[in-house]
DNA sequence: AGTATTTACTTGATATATCAAATAAATATT
DNA sequence: AATATTTATTTGATATATCAAGTAAATACT
């Protein structure tokens, strides 16, 4: 049974795309702020834009409970957030972006619009929602068929 | 500065996507052999069609040396594959796929084709062509700006 | 009320990602 | 030939991915 070679098929692109996109952006956050990988920066800014427990953003970003867990372990060590437990329910942990926290949002943001802006640069508006909707079709497929 | 949400851009869709595949990927990949991932998958094919080098393998598929070297030590430990010297070339490896790594080949190779077209099952041709040039802009434009 | 189930989160184990530093062999340079 | 540089791979450290098992609080059920 031969058929197509891995890396000839999309899904090796979107992959290949993904990659490159990461690096751009870990290498242009890194130069100004050194100490955060761009999964924190992403989870730092979902925190401040809204109040989310752990499992709300988990399921935002696509990560399991546990890398969710250790990555914010990570931010509280350096003091970006802090972590209490929610008087409501016991079992949430409410999460609160620290000054530190808020004025490293301050020097992501303009990065981070430019990093999509680099990466979306030669693209239409059509491109973009042609890509949009493939990709959705892509997604539902793998979801209809797993879990 | 305030700006779009990380979570509704493109960029977000295309995690999206690569995720749900690889989900379901390692799915059908484990209801078939259990104890493979599918980046060994993946490698163990290439190695299966072409003699290539660690480095090759490593461009080939987007991964750092680094993560090769241990992708492949896991698979020797389970006699997938072997490693020797290169004779003409003593810093280079030889791998070569054996009996047990043909035949985990051979279980893999259905469940890859059938995960490609679950996957890109609602896509048409002309989907998929745009997909591939689309992505492809993205790709050269973060490499332009990156490494 | 007491038990069972679910929900939110944590921890452990193993695989992979990334960067930096190290090793050894091959190649280039003087 | 001796030294410098490059190439192929490895190792260490740290971050993240995934699965399984565990804890504690909240909710549902009898």
């Amino acid at each position: 049974m031969k058929f197509a070679t891995p890396t000839s098929t999309v899904l090796y692109s979107i992959e290949e795309t993904i990659k490159a996109y990461r690096r751009l952006s870990q290498q242009n956050i890194s130069s100004i702020v050194p100490d955060i990988t761009v999964d924190q920066a992403l989870i730092l800014i979902i925190i401040d834009r809204e109040d989310k427990t752990q499992s709300e953003i988990a399921d935002l970003v696509f990560k399991d409970y546990a890398s969710i867990t250790r990555i914010i372990k990570l931010m509280l060590n350096k003091n970006y957030l802090t972590k209490t437990i929610d008087d409501a329910d016991k079992r949430k942990a409410e999460l609160k972006i620290t000054q530190i926290g808020k004025e490293i949002i301050e020097k992501l943001n303009p990065v981070i619009k430019k990093n999509r802006e680099i990466a979306l640069n030669t693209l239409s508006e059509q491109d973009i929602k042609q890509l949009f909707e493939i990709l959705n079709k892509i997604t539902q497929n793998c979801k209809k068929n797993s879990k």
